[in-house]
DNA sequence: GCTCGCCCGGAAAACGATTGCAACCGGGCA
DNA sequence: TGCCCGGTTGCAATCGTTTTCCGGGCGAGC
């Protein structure tokens, strides 16, 4: 039977308020009184209970956290920077794999809030209405980590994809290129899929490039699907000269699609990823990309999320993260 | 003000009890009144609190795991497997960052068992005294994953990291070679620093090729290290003919390395790799590798959990998982 | 027609904390 | 000497469930 803080009051011949007055702090304790009860849960080896405390005081210092996939390079970095915060203002996390399945992450939405989550962060591609009246069902604060609601009624923390997209592509344009390829997200992907192919059109007709839709691909982020429409590309009457992938993993697929047709890359073909993951660094050549914070949209994400449980005032509640492009080998060196 | 099991007991006209076994799925009610009560809870919006139900039941349904770092490709595909069983059996998971560091090791352990988690998974290096002393404070089951404790007194899951890396350098050696390199894990880390170190000699000695400590060099499981202890091999006089690495990312450091002296991965140097993350099918040449099934460590650990949870018997509370050499193009075509 | 069980469902006691409110205790001041 | 006051402490209600124990009602067997 573990010792209860009516152990240690009786212990240290002091009532249970007083026990849990020096548990948490509360300074109206005389000094001697403290020693005797520090002593007490010294003694009997107390350790309190987190379930009875959050019943009482309605807090559990937990905050549920619906992520896709934590086994992909991109969301567990991010869920890296979502801890490291939550540790730092003393929250647990509930982290829960939703795979982008919309039953199953309302369905978590709704577990979560049956344990009494302090406060909800969500990771998702697409949010429905149906998402939003889930999430306001129960009145806990959430944020969006890398995702934006249509209408941006609820907080995000995201990069500019349209922006972020532009940039890539106009580096492209800058250096010559006219037929440049682009292997974009999955179309119902508001932020990865469309908004970078917005970005990657704007860019192209700002440059007076018209459109061409064989050069535009659909890829679900990774590896593979950037080796294989690649691949395509370059079977092409008059394939691209450049590649811009929405993912690092496509971008490296489509890479070694190229020196597998005896390409060079970026002597041939320049080729550009996005997210700029840690794998970037780890192939050969090294893969220029959009840098997109991922620990740092996950760590803002959450002291965000602190602030609306605490109460504190936010002055914006959609934040943008900035972005740039880091310059490796697959991309040629600029002129400047 | 939330909607409690009391305001459904009243909507419906039944008791509190009656309510709490309509939701439990208590056999002993009544169609009509199970009717009555499901379509208060539906006019209501009822959602149970788990916070109260976890006080009253001493059952939280949650397991707390503890892992060195999430954005690891190795850990973030463990956690994976870890999560879907545990989704699988209702469970959720509160999921910390320990950074291997024994402090907030024991510090976490500690946490999670203030927050009544039904059930422990543990992952790090070395286990010691003060972690089995926390461990067992509570009486909540512990599973170690991709670790063990040295007198194997905690139920773990892992492969057999001696045969593994016996299994590799034998490979090696059956090629031919005479001088091979290994860059193994930290010295304290008791499997993938020791262990696979132990089976390298052994197979080393078996096949009475003298140990070379030039060859052997310590890394941190991560793509820097290797790049540079495969750099210092290469600077030898006697230079080594293969590599033998305790982990993927150092060995595609270390195919690097070769690469970026002039020489050739597999016709020069023939390098192996460890764990067989999904990395290694993005590099070129693709990554030889011993296959560590993490997921499936993941899996496998918690399912063990939900059985030590349940009371259910166990017969064997060491599990060793099988592990194969998946051959690719960074060794050469084996001769049968 | 009576008794014996068996279902069902209700009352109420946990579960282990937090917290508002009241009480107490000295000391300072008039 | 009496009163007020601020700092400490205790009492007891409360949080929202689960679960034990009990009793009422009803059908069946004799």
């Amino acid at each position: 039977m573990p010792v209860t803080i009516y152990d240690v009051a009786r212990e240290a011949g002091v009532s249970m308020a007083t026990v849990s007055r020096v548990v948490n702090g509360n300074p109206n304790v005389k000094p001697l009184t403290r020693k005797k009860v520090l002593a007490a849960i010294e003694r009997l080896g107390y350790r309190p209970n987190a379930v009875a405390r959050g019943l009482a005081s309605k807090k559990t210092t937990t905050v549920g956290v619906i992520i896709p996939d934590i086994s992909s390079l991109f969301f567990s970095e991010l869920a890296r920077g979502i801890e490291d915060i939550a540790t730092m203002y003393k929250y647990n996390i509930i982290l829960c794999n939703s795979d982008q399945r919309m039953e199953k992450e309302l369905q978590l939405i709704n577990t979560l809030l049956e344990k009494q989550v302090d406060g909800l962060l969500f990771m998702g591609a697409e949010i429905k209405e149906d998402h939003l009246q889930a999430l306001t069902s129960a009145s806990v604060p959430t944020v969006l980590a890398a995702t934006r609601d249509a209408d941006n009624t609820l907080p995000s923390v995201t990069i500019d994809h349209f922006q972020a997209a532009y940039d890539a592509t106009k580096a492209l344009i800058d250096h010559g290129h006219k037929r440049i390829a682009m292997i974009t997200g999955p179309i119902n992907d508001p932020l990865g899929g469309l908004m970078r192919y917005e970005g990657y059109k704007k860019a192209l007709a700002d440059a007076g490039i018209p459109l061409d839709e064989k050069l535009v691909a659909h890829g679900n982020y990774f590896y593979e699907s950037g080796l294989r429409t690649a691949g395509e590309f370059l079977k092409l009457s008059d394939p691209p000269t450049a590649i811009f992938a929405a993912s690092d993993e496509m971008a490296i697929g489509a890479i070694h699609a190229v020196q597998d047709a005896g390409l060079n890359v970026p002597a041939d073909i320049e080729v550009i990823g996005h997210d700029n993951i840690r794998l970037v660094e780890m192939v050969r050549p090294r893969l220029t990309s959009v840098v997109q914070p991922m620990y740092d949209i996950g760590a803002v994400a959450m002291r965000l999320l602190t602030k609306y449980m605490n109460n504190e005032h936010v002055e914006e509640h959609v934040v943008l993260l900035p972005h740039r492009i880091e310059y490796r080998e697959s991309t040629r060196p600029r002129e400047n």
